[in-house]
DNA sequence: ATTGACCCTTACGTGAACGTCAATTACAAA
DNA sequence: TTTGTAATTGACGTTCACGTAAGGGTCAAT
């Protein structure tokens, strides 16, 4: 084996067909430590194959991390996140368990929408005190629930 | 000072005009520990006023409450919570501070417009999910980015 | 043979947001 | 007066999501 680097030398064996990364790769693109990545194979989230000890992401776990940061992203916490993967993992399970798969993701959902309607209302909210800012009428303070 | 009592005793001197709360009057009603809102206070979010040393929340101090948690739902950290606090509490201040809370806020406001976004990205994940689930196709696996 | 770039594991440290005692205090009812 | 309920202040403990050394391996270039 003459020629197995797996990131930019002089004379990389495939170019053109770049579908695996390096752990650096993914953590400068994805703007997070090489550290949280270990830590997230750690935890179960992601699981690169190794080439000797150095780990070895492909295009599917790149797509699992991207996934992973937009959930993070959105509120979930890594034991959720893991929870979720789980229940994706499935997909070809018995019946009851597709149940149960089901009525998590439909719970998930719910919380997000909830969440919408939160934001939706923090948005009102701090356009609205940018708006009274913008005109100095004072008497601001943070109005808030019913 | 025949009638001092803070929570309902018998003879409640102010009945019909109830804006003020004691601490477990919030705990319960917002669900959050009582802990929770001394360090709340600890952290310079709230400050009700003392009787003695019992805290005593007002009407304004329920609802900034109320706003606290809803800033919390919605993903920031007390630090965040305390900054936004302080330009609501600035209001009166001078043009170059009115600039830079007038900045803030609408940098907040983007932030969680990106959030929205991701949220609606998860939802419609999930969403896709679930039909993939109940129409028993396998090959299921968090698709993502780009 | 040494340097440099990149990788690894083990393990203790850290900040945020509280939880959880422990020891008191205040007040009202029994 | 004792008992009970709700309040208080420390102060140490905990979980999460990593940060930060410390110590060491691999490989290509110099």
């Amino acid at each position: 084996m003459p020629n197995q680097s797996h990131h930019a030398t002089i004379e990389t064996p495939d170019v053109h067909d770049r579908h695996q990364y390096s752990i650096s790769d993914l953590s400068e693109e994805f703007d997070v430590t090489a550290r949280a990545l270990r830590f997230y194979e750690d935890e179960g989230l992601i699981s690169p194959i190794r080439r000797g000890l150095t780990r070895i992401y492909t295009k599917r776990d790149r797509a699992r991390l991207a996934w992973i940061l937009r959930a993070k992203r959105v509120g979930f916490s890594l034991s959720d996140i893991r929870e979720m993967i789980d229940l994706y993992d499935i997909g070809d399970g018995r019946a009851t368990q597709r149940h149960v798969t089901t009525e998590k993701c439909l719970s998930r959902i719910e919380l997000l929408k909830r969440q919408k309607v939160d934001i939706d209302a923090h948005i009102d909210e701090l356009s609205r005190f940018v708006k009274m800012v913008q005109n100095a009428d004072s008497g601001a303070e943070p109005a808030a629930a019913e």
